[in-house]
DNA sequence: CAGCATATGCTGATTTTTTAGCATCGCTCG
DNA sequence: CGAGCGATGCTAAAAAATCAGCATATGCTG
């Protein structure tokens, strides 16, 4: 498992500011950050995690641009998964409930009708 | 922010199991974790935590049972607020559009119509 | 009651993380 | 051309996190 746990703090804000990012830069991590360190600091730790296989980076003109070597998709699951397991003791709809009930969802109208139509779909698939 | 972001690696692995298990005794986390370290160094990571306001511990009998402060309902919003933020660009219907294509969503009858209810209820509500 | 198992309090050392600084190299522009 | 900007590589120090050990207290058991 090669797990965002077992990240350091500076470290795990790295990478979630490249997965937000989908790529990123030196420069726009530090922009990023809201208590950046130096520059030199933050490429310290593009390097670190680069060394231990969380980014690779590929030389655009001049500079590295860094991005996450596990794809955005399975990340996201293995997130998912996470929270899931630690807050909602395995409960996928405990965990689907709590997102419909964030105020912050405001979900627009064609994102309820696409809700609708998932949960429809998971009815049929029999899941 | 008390942000569970500003946690080192090892506090938050208490926290998470701390969360799943609703309280815990330093014997409690010593168990559920993959390599724990020494019964003291969980102690004093308990104390940590302790000093940093999010655990406090009552005593039962002779032992200390801890308990996070901040309550699970808000751990759990918190929680999904970061994830949904970092790999889901805000979209809080792309996060729950992956958590019901999860394998391990696996959903009973009883939650797909619970599902079902409850994205009805986000249209009356008209969220 | 004596001994054992199981707690805590406290303290210090080791390891990891985090940080900054300096030398260098290529590109661009005046 | 050559000065400066914006990168990188490398190194080492400062700070934080992690860990373990010892002394001590308490309850339980034989």
């Amino acid at each position: 498992m090669t797990d965002a746990r077992q990240l350091s703090r500076r470290e795990r804000q790295i990478m979630d500011i490249v997965y937000r990012r989908g790529q990123a830069t030196a420069a726009d991590i530090g922009n990023d950050m809201p208590d950046p360190p130096s520059y030199s600091a933050i490429r310290s730790l593009l390097r670190i995690l680069t060394e231990k296989g969380h980014l690779r980076h590929e030389q655009q003109g001049r500079r590295y641009v860094f991005r996450p070597v596990v794809a955005a998709d399975r990340a996201r699951r293995s997130a998912l998964e996470q929270v899931v397991h630690t807050f909602f003791g395995g409960s996928t709809s405990d965990a689907v409930a709590a997102l419909l009930d964030m105020p912050s969802s405001q979900l627009s109208k064609s994102e309820r009708a696409r809700l609708a139509a998932l949960v429809e779909q998971a009815r049929k698939e029999g899941r």
